[in-house]
Formats: C-alpha cells, sequence, structure tokens
DNA sequence: CGGCTTATGTACCAACTGGTTACGTACCAG
DNA sequence: CTGGTACGTAACCAGTTGGTACATAAGCCG
C-alpha cells in the first residue's frame, strides 16, 4: 500500500480492483504461477482484503473467471445478424467472434489456464455452470434459416460450427506463442489481420454452403 | 525410491525415467505448479538424480518440451500421401494430423502450458528453435500440386491452412475441459470420433477447393 | 456524540519450495 | 585393482507461500 496513512472506506471500489489486478495477474501467471502477496504489491490496499472479500487464492481465481465469461456473454449478446442472409450472418458473426477473441486476449488465457486445471474450479461455480450462451443461440437460429433455405449443409449442429469458429479464433491467441517461436509467424499480427479475418469467414461459408 | 537395495548403474534409463515421470507431471500440473519433490516420490531414483542429469526444474522442463516435440515430429515424417491426388492428400493429411494429436494429450497440454509462458523456455533451446517442421513440407507440396492442378485456392499459404488444422485438432483437448463444462459436450468423447475426423477432412477440403 | 458494524492495516505463522552440501556406497571398464 | 562416475541417504538452506491473529479506524445512524 502507498505511503499516505489516509484511509478512505468503499467496499465496491476495493473489490473491483482487486478482481482487475487479479485477473491480469492470473492472466499472466497461471493459476499456480500467480501469488498472492504479489497481486497484493500491486493493489493500493492490503493483502487483508483479498481475505477479507475473497476467502483465499482459489475463491479469487473463481471472482475472475466467473467475471471474465460473464464479459464475453455481455459481448456476444449485442451481436445483430438477424436481417442478413444465413450466408452473410453466417461469415458476420464469424467475424464478430474473431474480433471479440483478439480484443480479449487475458480470457483467452484464462480458458487455457482453466483447462490445465481441467475446468475444475468452473465445476464449483453456480454462476459458471449455467450460463447462457448467447452466440450458441444466435449461431443455431443462423443456421436453421439455411437449412430452410437449402443452403446450409446438415450433417452438423450449431455446436459443431461453434467449435470451428472457436478453435480459430482462440487457437490464434493460446497458441500465438509457440507457433511464433516454431515457424517464425506471429497468428496476432496486425499486419496479416484483415488476411486471418477473411480466411476465416470463407473457411466456415465454403464448409457450410459445400453439399 | 522402492525398499529393495538392488541398485544397477544405468544411467540412460535412469534419466528416460526422470524424463518419463516428469513429462507427466508438467502435463498434469503445469510448469508452476508441478513439484520436483512430486515428481522425486515417484522415481525409483532419488532426487539428487535430477539435479546430477538435468541441473533444475527448468532444464529438466526444457528436457521434456524437446523430447515431446521431437517424437510428433517423428511421427508427422511418417506421412505418406503424395501417391494421392491433392484433395485426397489433404484430407488424408488432415486426418492424420488429427490422429497424432489425438493420441497424445500431454503433448498438447504442454503446448498449451508453454504458451501460458510466452514460449519463454522453448526460446533456450537449440534443438527446439532448429526443429524442422516435416508436416509443414508435405503439406507445402501437396498445396503446389493442387495449384498446379488448378484445384485449390490460391489466397492462402501452407503455414495458413497448417494453422486451420492444427487449430481444429490442438482446440478439441486443448480446450476440452472448459468446453464440456460450459457446453456439456465432450470434444474428445470416442462415440463422436468419426464425425469429428470427417468434419475437419470436409472443412479443409472444401475451404482449399472453393474458388 | 458514541456505539456498532464493517472496512482496512500490520505483523506474524507453519509449511513448503527448489536447490545444496556432506558423506558415503558401489558399479564397472580398463 | 583402481579411479571415475553413477547413485543413495540425510540433513540443511534461505526464501517464499497462502493464510491468520490482532489492532485500527471509517462512517452510519439513533
Amino acid at each position: 500500500m502507498g505511503g499516505g496513512t489516509e484511509r478512505t472506506r468503499d467496499a465496491d471500489r476495493t473489490r473491483a480492483e482487486i478482481l482487475s489486478v487479479a485477473t491480469a495477474e492470473f492472466a499472466d501467471r497461471g493459476y499456480a504461477g500467480a501469488r498472492i502477496n504479489e497481486i497484493a504489491d500491486k493493489l493500493s490496499t492490503t493483502k487483508r482484503m483479498i481475505y477479507y472479500y475473497f476467502g483465499g487464492k482459489e475463491q479469487l481465481y473463481v471472482a475472475v473467471l466467473e467475471q471474465a465469461y460473464s464479459r464475453i456473454r455481455g459481448l456476444e449478446q449485442q451481436v445483430d445478424v438477424e436481417h442478413l442472409d444465413p450466408v452473410e450472418a453466417i461469415r458476420e458473426l464469424a467475424g464478430l467472434t474473431f474480433d471479440h477473441h483478439e480484443a480479449h486476449p487475458d480470457f483467452i488465457r484464462l480458458v487455457s489456464i482453466e483447462n490445465i486445471h481441467r475446468a475444475e474450479h468452473i465445476a464449483r461455480s453456480e454462476v459458471l455452470t449455467r450460463l447462457a450462451n448467447p452466440a450458441l443461440d444466435v449461431l443455431g437460429r443462423i443456421l436453421e434459416r439455411g437449412w430452410d433455405a437449402g443452403v446450409f449443409r446438415e450433417d452438423v449442429d450449431a455446436l459443431d460450427v461453434h467449435q470451428v469458429i472457436s478453435a480459430f479464433c482462440v487457437f490464434r491467441t493460446a497458441n500465438r506463442h509457440t507457433f511464433g517461436a516454431i515457424f517464425g509467424r506471429d497468428m496476432l499480427d496486425p499486419a496479416r489481420r484483415d488476411h486471418q479475418r477473411r480466411l476465416l469467414g470463407d473457411l466456415v461459408v465454403d464448409f457450410l454452403t459445400a453439399h
């Protein structure tokens, strides 16, 4: 804590600050590698508050995951593609998914980290195990429209397509460093962004419209 | 270490055992979460040998990565698709890549873990920074044959295609747990394997053959 | 104003961590 | 036989770890 002796009480602000610093630290170092003392050193309050508000390291981590997932879900809820024909709608949805993933590398890393831990922390969260999936709902409706119009293949479901889109978007961030080290190409290079975004759109559209 | 008092000297065997146990432990717990004492407890030799052969935790981890990558590269070298026409060859390559990834979950996890650490350990390895990429060479030749035959799109290169295939194959294992927890579907469910493998083949072929 | 609840600060704790040292045994090739 | 090396046991180390005990004080409200 900074040198001043002033102490102003604001529970919401303190709680939010802890969550924000912890999000960055867990995303950077992983759950096992992040250190409570280091998170505390970056706060304008003391380590004691971490235990006061969250109870312990694991509970803090779960709260970080809950907040990260809720934010991404909020973004997904703002997707507006209902007015487009199915082919353009799926291309637009893929593009927006691409944008959201690229804009939130911390979220991607947190998801990777939680997979290393086999999603056992997610399993402890009521919030996370009940999370709605707006993107999947939107995708399902697009597929139905495409099926009704006879333009989309019918041997895959919404979750298959979601998997394809997510795989591409997640991989760019989650595997960025090893891919770059081994192949000498940065998948997140801004100069390649448009090409990658178009590639994803074509990939999904060409796949879905093939019969 | 087991109760027996017999002691047979075999440096290669001891070294290999340490590597094997460490691979499992690092893949399971991550670099930061794995514990030298716990690795040692699982050996038929002593913690002292870890330092004797590898020098320290980080060097052990790098050796694990080197071995894991070398094994996968060995498999990739055995791919035989030159006799197939370009479309069938790319489909076959995608399928074999799918198989290799599925058969080596520890490798996938280790790559995810190393990405959390931003590939900084890979950067310290001469072996890994010089690793040949047989799968990429094979893929490049298939693409050239497809371009010569006028059947493949020309706005993507071998690394783009490799990215698409890897993204799908890696995602199944790397994100298995969160995907399963959130969507209730196990991407590695044996009952879905054929469907997923066919999906990948179609995805890549439909994309490459679209003009 | 003061009691009370709650937010906050400081110092301390037992256990753990990767690593080292001391001392020794014993295998095995030449 | 001998020296070098592989190996074992046990103890030790300084620093770190997540967490706790105790104290202080902000600020609301009667």
